[in-house]
DNA sequence: TCATTTCTTACCAATTCCCTAACCTAGACG
DNA sequence: CGTCTAGGTTAGGGAATTGGTAAGAAATGA
C-alpha cells in the first residue's frame, strides 16, 4: 500500500512519514503543491495524505486538480477547526480529514478505515434478500436479525442464490459455480446442501425462503 | 433520479444534497419523519437516504411506514456501528447502509449501486399483457400481483402467446415451436397444457384470457 | 492421535410433470 | 338434422426430478 503525503512542512512529514511506515505501508512525500501533483500522477499512490494550508495552491485546489483524473481517497489535515466545514462541506472529494494537532496513531487508524472501506467495497458488504442478511467476509448470516450458522458450503449457495436475485438457477449452473465446470460432484450433493440450508432458514424464520422450480432450477422467493 | 435525504441535522443535509446535486441526481430533503413520509408519497423518490437517528420518530419507523406502501430503496446513514446489526439484521427492507462519518463519495457510489442493481434486477425480462405479468428469468408469473405457479411448458406456452400480442397463433405454429417441427407429440398435448394454464389464470382471477378461434388458432385477449 | 465437523454419496421414497388414450362437446356445412 | 372435424375434458401410466436418510470419506481442530 503506497501513500503519499502532501505537506510544507518537514516535522509532520516525518511524523507521518515514520507513523505510516511502521504500520508497513510505504511512504512518498511530497513538500509542496506542485510536487503532489506529480507524485499523485507517476506514483500511483492508494491513498494521499493532503494538508489543507500548503503555500501557493492551498490543499482544496490539489484535490480538485487530482480528482479531474483520479478517484484516489485522499485525507485532509487542517489546522484550524474552521477550516473543518470546508472540508467535509464544500470539498466533496474527501473522504476525511484529521486536524492538526493529531495523533500519529489516530492518522493511522483512519487510513485503515479509509483503504478497508474503499477496498473491501461492495465484495465484502452485507447482502439482503428478504429477511435473510450475509455477510460473506465475516462470514456470518442472519435472520430477521438470528444470527444462522451456515457451513462455507452452504454459505457459498446461499450467495450465489441471493446473487441471483430471485431470478432462477439451475443446478448444473449452480454445481459448475460452486465446484468448478470439470467436478465431478454428484447432483444429489447439491440437494443434500440445500435441504441443510433450507433446515436451518426455516427454523430461523425463513421458511420456502428457496424455492425449487421443477426441471428449471432454484430461487430465492421474493 | 430523485433522491430523498431525511437527517435532521442541517449540516449533513447539505453535505450529501450538494454531493448528490454534483452527482447529477435531484435531490429533495426532509428534517423529520413526518416530512420525510409525505415527501416519499409525494416526490415519489427513486431513492431515499434515511438517518437512523431521527427524533421523535427513529429511522427504523419511518422505514417501515414507508415499506407498507413503496418498495423504494432505501439507504441508512448510522452514526453507530451497533446500530448496523439493526439495519441489516432486523431487515427494514434497507438496501444498504452507511456509517458517519461516511465520505460523500462513497455515498454516491453506493447509491450508484443500488440503483443499478434494482434496476437492472427488477427489469430484467418481465413480459405484460394486461393484468398478466411474466418473467422468464426468474420463471414466476403473476396475476393481478398474485403468484400463480405455471409449470416449464405452461410457461413456454403461455410465453409465446404474450409474445403474438393478441394475434391468433396456430396450434401447429405452438407446437413447432415448443416441440420442435419434427416432433411427434399428440395434438392432445397442448389441449392439456392449454387446458391446465386456463384453470391456472382463472382461479388467479384472469378468466378467458387464452380465447380459442375455431379453425384458426388461439389468442391472448386483450 | 482422536474427536468433531463438514462434505459427499448411495439408495430409496415422494413428488411433479408430461403425454396420451379415450371419450365428450360444439361449430361448420350440406 | 346429421355428419364431420376441431377442440375440450378426464384420468392415469410412466419418466424424470427432487427430497430424505444414513453412512462413509475427508477435512479440521484439539
Amino acid at each position: 500500500m503506497k501513500i503519499l503525503v502532501v505537506d510544507d512542512d518537514p516535522q509532520i512529514r516525518d511524523v507521518v512519514s515514520i507513523a505510516l511506515t511502521r504500520a508497513e505501508f510505504t511512504v512518498v512525500t511530497a513538500s509542496d503543491a506542485k510536487l503532489a501533483l506529480i507524485h499523485a500522477n507517476r506514483e500511483a499512490p492508494d491513498l494521499i495524505v493532503l494538508d489543507v494550508g500548503l503555500p501557493e495552491m492551498d490543499g482544496f485546489e490539489v484535490c480538485r486538480k487530482i480528482r479531474a483524473t483520479s478517484d484516489v481517497p485522499i485525507l485532509f489535515l487542517t489546522a484550524r477547526d474552521d477550516e473543518v466545514d470546508r472540508v467535509v462541506g464544500l470539498e466533496l472529494g474527501a473522504d476525511d480529514y484529521v486536524t492538526k494537532p493529531f495523533s500519529p496513531r489516530e492518522l493511522v487508524a483512519r487510513i485503515r478505515a479509509i483503504l478497508k472501506r474503499v477496498q473491501g467495497g461492495n465484495a465484502s458488504r452485507a447482502v439482503s434478500h428478504g429477511a435473510i442478511t450475509l455477510n460473506l467476509a465475516a462470514h456470518t448470516c442472519k435472520v430477521a436479525g438470528q444470527d444462522v450458522s451456515l457451513t462455507g458450503t452452504e454459505m457459498k449457495v446461499l450467495a450465489k442464490l441471493m446473487q441471483a436475485q430471485g431470478k432462477a438457477v439451475s443446478r448444473v449452473a449452480l454445481i459448475n459455480e460452486l465446484w468448478g465446470a470439470s467436478s465431478a460432484v454428484s447432483d444429489r450433493t447439491l440437494d443434500s446442501h440445500l435441504r441443510n440450508l433450507r433446515a436451518k432458514l426455516a427454523s430461523a424464520g425463513a421458511q420456502d425462503a428457496i424455492q425449487t422450480i421443477h426441471g428449471v432450477g432454484v430461487r430465492m422467493t421474493q
